[in-house]
RNA sequence: AUAGGCGGUCGGAUAGCUGCGUCGGGCAACCGGCGAGGAAAGUCCGGGCUUCAUGGAAACAAAAUACCAGAUAACGUCUGGCUGGGGCGACCCAAGGGAAAGUGCCACAGAAAAUUACCGCCGCGGCUUGUUCGCGGUAAGGUUGAAAAGGCGAGGUAAGAGCUCACCGCAAAGCCGGCAACGGUUUUGGCCAGGUAAACCCUAUUUGAAGCAAGACCAAGUUAGGAGGGCUUUUAUUAAAAAGUUGUGCGGGGUGUUUCCAACCCACUCCAGAGGUAGGUCGCGACGAGCAAGAUGGUGACAUCUUGCCCAGAUGAAUAGCUAUCGUUUUGUUGUGCUGCAAAGUAGAACAAAAUACAGAACCCGGCUUAUAGGCCGCCUGAAUAU
């Protein structure tokens, strides 16, 4: 079990952009790069939707559904000392639910590959 | 009932599972309260609040507003009225100072855009006696145009003309009604004369600016005594170098601009100290131009009084995510009742499908504007249709 807190300073999302992996699906684009200050059994997590997607209601309800996706998904299947960046997408707002949760399971755990390679080749 | 006008209101519901923000209680586990909108939107006006170092005077500039009276903390908002326009009507209107202060623009057309005569009409005259020429009168008719110097009828005349008269319009003056905008009426004047002010402009009134990323407070880290700059003097062709000094005066700057007066502030820049970045706390929400109900006054906007209530406070930003059932609307199919010969109309039922809006507080109030699936309620109208 992993705990889940929240990413908020700017400066941490430009980092995770810039530096980290990304992973595209149906419905969000999650990116992921190793935290700057690891502490054990933890993660950070930050929300994007931006004005492309629409007026702010629509921006809203698209962060309300990743956030609902992540408490049920994140816990089990997150890395530790990992900080990840979700995406909204034009249809994260409108999509099926349990579809959304499976497209976050599959990313996550294609993201986690790749950062543990990266570890390993370290 | 259909149709239409005006105003108001709601804008999904219930249950389950999983959650969020904040406040209060508790050592804690946890428990309890509260948790988006009519527009939270656009940021277009008006205020509160905050800062810009102040107070006062004058001029200029810029912007906004523009019938009258009232309401309001204030407004460009609202209410009631006036005039004009639209509608059969209920009602509606992004309509409302000045065009005899001045400037500009109005293509083209037309004889002519102002003391206008092209055609026409009338009179007089000439001789080549006629589809003739000249002189004069004439704005009734024709043409153009946005506009041809009041309209229309009668009298009048050679033909005509406000030349005269009636009615209508216009202007001025008086009287009456109204707080006023304005209305009514009488007399007088033959009638000064297009539009555009969302062209400049004129008149009146109002306005200092910027905004909660305002602003107040706390304060890691970094920076280590210096670096750069100005002024003066000396040397030097210049470039530059050295030394001194860095603060009193002069002078300079300080809310749109300029001017004046008083008092004041700033001071060479960065860094240590001072200060203040990241970050944090406050501002910030429960005392308010507050909300609800009632009473009184007023045509009304609204005001006053009484009683009760406390009603979101996030900051990568809570107020929800999912599932089920129901509701509402539309369409299709099926079958039923009523009217009807039939076509068809109408009422309610079952099933299926689709749709279920606009849109998310960010310092707070009062407005305006714009967006909005669908539903409900009240008052009112009558060219018309049906019973």
């Amino acid at each position: 079990m992993v705990e889940v807190f929240i990413l908020k300073k700017r400066k941490d999302f430009v980092r995770v952009a810039s530096k980290g992996l990304k992973v595209v699906t149906s419905g969000l684009i999650l990116q992921a790069a190793l935290s700057l200050s690891v502490q054990d059994d933890c993660c950070h997590i930050g929300y994007t939707a931006t004005k492309k997607l629409g007026k702010a209601h629509i921006r809203n309800r698209t962060k309300r559904r990743l956030r609902a996706a992540v408490r049920e998904v994140f816990p089990q299947t997150a890395l530790s000392g990992v900080d990840y960046v979700l995406i909204g997408r034009y249809n994260t707002a409108t999509c099926d639910f349990q579809k959304l949760k499976d497209n976050m399971h599959k990313a996550l755990e294609q993201i986690n590959a790749l950062l543990n390679e990266k570890k390993v080749t370290k």
